[in-house]
DNA sequence: TAAGTTAGTCAACAGATGTTCACTAATGTT
DNA sequence: AACATTAGTGAACATCTGTTGACTAACTTA
């Protein structure tokens, strides 16, 4: 009777967690599974992202949130904080593939800020919950992802640098003052990123004022370079 | 017998905990020692905010830091929420004292930029942990803290806009220019301050390059401005 | 079909957490 | 000098945390 009990419970336990597994079918069932499994964590941790910063997760509300048992979480990574660069790394390719898009279409030299900002809009929407990570754990205090974060945004600035250079007004610039304007356009960038992810869903006016403004900034960045070194500045490092 | 090993015991624990305290003499001793103590509880939460953020960190941390009991917390604040936004109050009073330090010696258009980047350089080393905790927690992940700092820093923009109005290259521009201009610098400041933050104690050298780099940016934004609007950019919202 | 691998379960642990309570001794008040 | 107030203590609580190990059933391989 007793036994019967239990028997039956942990049948009816195991019938709920795994009935949902898919069959096997090219001898990958397994990998599969796994794969699932460890992308449910990761999706879990962004959700939960969105409401607390990430050293103020605990594994087991991870878990929690993604069905599974405490103990599976080390069948996928070796601490949270390796969770927390695999994030890292999935964000910054979410970045990576929007300047791609960008450089895709070549346009003229004035509508290349609207066409940016119209993808910068595009991919936040696209990566909300990326984006979101990348601005809240830029200043973070969680040591490893943090200095993760910088160094990437680091080298994604380098790489704009290297784009503006291409670009018929700025062409004559030395690479350190590229650097300078790209490392501005950045961060208006990211910050415009974050100020998007706040506004609540029902706010497109909202959304709207934030892009002109981002389109003012970054006209007032590109088109202020020639003023500024002819005007009142010493002739710098460049 | 084991009465008396007990009374001797607690004697020693109230000499130890209390013999610190000041004599009365004013009448007033009781409200310092509370306000002492209150702020011994602040200094920890800002000593602890260097390494974590603020919603990883816990009342019983902040209580072990400040060498209180961690019932103790309570005659003080409701919660930890309570801490964060006095936090964000005591922050906010070093940006102001900030702009006010800038406005105190009115000098000509040119050099208000190196003189704004030295002020700021000043700043940021005198309330460091001020400036880390709004860097951090202006994206954070604690929903009230962050919103109360995003609306002092909304203030603080529009009060540096005000002042931008005045000077004599900026003073024909509308005022939703100029909160744009102040926008974009705020953002450059902030930025700035969270990388001087990041300097190692012994790295002087850096710091010197992350100021330059500022007011660079600094200037690329103010004299970029002419330029600006009468270039490409069809007459906006101004 | 039999044997081997392993993702996920369950249970247990030692420790940390937020919150409450009665208590005490220094302070303030009369 | 007697009284009331209260900042801080110490102890207890229920709950949560990270981590471990033995177990199992689905998958893989032979």
């Amino acid at each position: 009777m007793y036994i019967l009990d239990t028997f039956t419970v942990n049948v009816r336990i195991m019938l709920a967690s795994k009935k949902l597994r898919r069959k096997a079918r090219d001898g990958h069932a397994r990998d599969e599974q796994k794969a699932q499994t460890r992308q449910n964590l990761v999706a879990a941790a962004l959700k939960l992202l969105e409401h607390r910063s990430f050293d103020g997760l605990s594994l087991r509300e991870v878990t929690r949130e993604a069905g599974v048992v405490p103990g599976a979480f080390y069948r996928h990574f070796r601490d949270m904080e390796e969770l927390g660069l695999l994030l890292v790394d999935e964000s910054m390719t979410s970045l990576r593939d929007m300047i791609r898009r960008v450089r895709a279409a070549p346009v003229p030299t004035d509508n290349i800020i609207k066409r940016s900002v119209e993808v910068l809009v595009k991919q936040v929407h696209a990566h909300r919950a990326h984006f979101r990570f990348v601005a809240r754990e830029m200043h973070g205090g969680f040591g490893a992802v943090r200095q993760a974060i910088r160094r990437e945004i680091q080298a994604f600035t380098s790489e704009l640098a290297l784009d503006l250079g291409r670009l018929p007004l700025l062409n004559r610039w030395s690479s350190a003052d590229l650097q300078m304007i790209s490392g501005l356009m950045v961060n208006a960038m990211v910050l415009t990123a974050a100020a998007l992810i706040e506004v609540p869903a029902d706010r497109p006016e909202r959304e709207q004022q934030i892009t002109s403004e981002a389109e003012k900034q970054l006209r007032l960045i590109i088109f202020g370079v020639p003023q500024w070194k002819s005007g009142a500045a010493p002739p710098g490092a460049g």
